[in-house]
DNA sequence: GCTTGACCTGGAGCGGACTCCAGGTGGAAC
DNA sequence: GTTCCACCTGGAGTCCGCTCCAGGTCAAGC
């Protein structure tokens, strides 16, 4: 098996139908195959693309920049220089959300601690 | 000093002075004084308010379970407990994500990683 | 040969979280 | 006494990323 319907293809790469068309559309996809009658054909290529894609979405990355990705990515062999700068920097900003996280995480244990005191010794706060 | 114009609270808070409206507004921050000509006036006590919604607000808590926290803040210490589980649960939602963005950098790296690869030995990718 | 159901299209609508605007006020500086 | 500036208000507008809708097509099952 290699080929995949909409809901498949939904399924599989967990975004919803309407988000692979919405994604089509502004061209975050490119060529997707149509059957006789005009109904998308998803590859595992796309799938695999797909996943990419919502790694980089759910890392936070905006729609306006995986599109220029995209473009690269349909630019050919010449562009990999760019994409891998891209990505970097993608990496960079990721590694920096997480230690931001880590420390607001503690901000968020230390309210919590400072709380689970004042119901064992009465302290306000 | 231990009152704070707006522009200064806005500086300091990281959050513009409109969202300080707004929050205000919605009844995120409750009580904010006024001077004589009914303007706002920050407390250290706003401040330190401020920069736990922010904290909150950054780690990805939607407003509406923000205003749910600052209600039960307002309800005094009888509502300790609830506060406890809300920012547990957040917590570790938080904990989640890091865990999750770890992976996800991963499969970024990789992907660069791979992209050197064809940099380097001219292999398609 | 009709119903059903998964799909198609273009375009409108939505939810969240701000952000901006018009029109007004009050105190300080010149 | 007027200019200026930081602020006020209510409400409209914006941006992002989808999500939904109306109206239509096609293949399969009954």
């Amino acid at each position: 098996m290699s080929s995949y319907s909409p809901a498949e293809t939904a399924e599989k790469s967990g975004f919803s139908i309407d988000t692979l068309r919405y994604y089509e559309k502004i061209g975050l996809l490119s060529r997707i195959a149509r059957n006789a009658s005009g109904r998308r054909v998803f590859s595992d290529d796309d799938l695999q693309w797909l996943g990419m894609l919502r790694c980089l979405r759910e890392t936070g990355m905006p729609i306006a920049e995986m599109l220029r990705y995209s473009e690269l990515a349909r630019g050919g062999s010449g562009t990999v220089r760019e994409r891998v700068e891209l990505l970097e920097a993608h990496d960079r900003r990721v590694e920096e959300r997480i230690a931001r996280l880590r420390d607001q995480q503690k901000q968020i244990q230390w309210k919590i601690d400072l709380y689970r005191g004042s119901v064992c010794d009465g302290t306000p706060g």
